[in-house]
DNA sequence: TCAACAATGTACGAAATGGTACGTTCAGTC
DNA sequence: GACTGAACGTACCATTTCGTACATTGTTGA
């Protein structure tokens, strides 16, 4: 029974319950991408999540319709999260060597920081990309990587540093793949080969590896 | 009431329940690898590879004694089978240039063929590649295929053909990350790029770039 | 000030799900 | 042919898990 102080004037120090529905919905959003990436769709549990919110189950309903709807939500969390980062990066004033270079790099590294991002693609591909085909949102924010490496591979070609005829889109293909696998398959690969493949000192030599493969990839002849 | 044909004597026509413990573990493991392949460890339901056995729910304890040691032993049977199919493999003879060339598209159209095994590759590193290391057969297994590489390289490198100084390793997981991105993340990337990536001339090309991108990366300068 | 709607807590329900108890049939041996 | 252990079927149980009904509290605008 604590004594609700001078009822309704300031934001004081302790209330019965202060609603503020934005931090709810960013907590449980940022639980379930917790959760959703370590243990998959079905892994998860909602149980589990209302748990580990300041929030309480019924909030996650009212804000998320269903289990399979928060899913979805986090998953447009990540791409979105992930776009605004790549946004920073600002290529046009570098030479195309320089540039492409700084690309994989960025990419390679992004990708390590973000293995929570990296899981919720893995299961979203085990799930055959069902709840990103329902996304427009998702669908919408991917058309920027390409033109920045049509960007780049072009100058490049016109410098004569590039070699022509290539995709941009097979080329970040090609970079996707190798950054993507280093986060992806870092587990069963270490497991198998005995090789601490996360270790600081081996991740610098991959991400060297990536780099020198693209680039040699890409120059003429 | 069928009645028995003379009791005892021949593998008749039709008895009432014909023993056959090989045929059924092994169905059920077939049904097992084509399920949790499909929807994970958790994903997948004790119930319903039971229905689509031959055999009972009953059976499924008997001869594994819980879901995750079945799941063990569908990817143990998975990884096997792998390994059988990369030994027909024979690169001795052949030229280097032309035996890694044949050993990346091998790679990669292996990967293509075989997508239940991709998937159960990614869900156990979902997993954290927690079963499989619980597994002393795959680790066991898996030895040969860098000394495969290793054999290849250095003989490349003997005739000149191979650059110095990479390691047969890190070569491999290379061509891993790119034949099995092209697996694991064909939904995804196919639906944001707005790019049929499994039709045939897709491929094709893919394979045509994975590995011209691999030959580029070891030849000489 | 007070109605009206938004935000939240509590308790519960129904179905799904992993696993088991218990009984029956098969197949080889003495 | 009786006996024994392996192979198998049926029915069931205990828990988990998604989701909801209902009551309550905060907030805002007229």
């Amino acid at each position: 029974m604590t004594a609700p102080s001078t009822k309704a004037s300031p934001p004081a120090a302790r209330r019965r319950r202060k609603n503020n529905p934005e931090s709810v919905r960013a907590d449980i959003l940022a639980v379930a991408t917790r959760e959703f990436s370590e243990k998959g769709l079905s892994g998860a549990r909602i149980d589990e999540i209302a748990e580990k919110t300041r929030a309480s189950k019924r909030m996650i309903y009212y804000y998320f319709n269903d289990k399979e709807t928060l899913y979805l939500h986090t998953l447009e969390a990540a791409y979105q999260k992930v776009r605004l980062q790549e946004a920073e990066l600002d290529l046009d004033h570098l030479a195309p060597l320089e540039a492409l270079s700084r690309l994989v790099r960025f990419t390679f590294c992004h990708h390590a920081k973000n293995p929570d991002f990296i899981r919720l693609v893995m299961i979203e591909n085990i799930h055959h990309g069902r709840f990103l085909a329902q996304s427009e949102l998702i669908q919408s924010l991917n058309a920027g990587v390409i033109d920045v490496l049509t960007n780049v591979y072009s100058r490049g070609v016109e410098e004569g540093c590039f070699r022509e005829g290539l995709d941009p889109r097979e080329l970040h293909w090609l970079i996707s793949a190798l950054s993507f696998f280093n986060v992806s398959n870092q587990h069963t690969f270490s497991r198998i080969f005995d090789w601490h493949q996360a270790a600081p000192e081996n991740q610098q030599k991959l991400e060297d590896h990536v780099t020198d493969m693209v680039m040699r990839y890409v120059r003429p002849n």
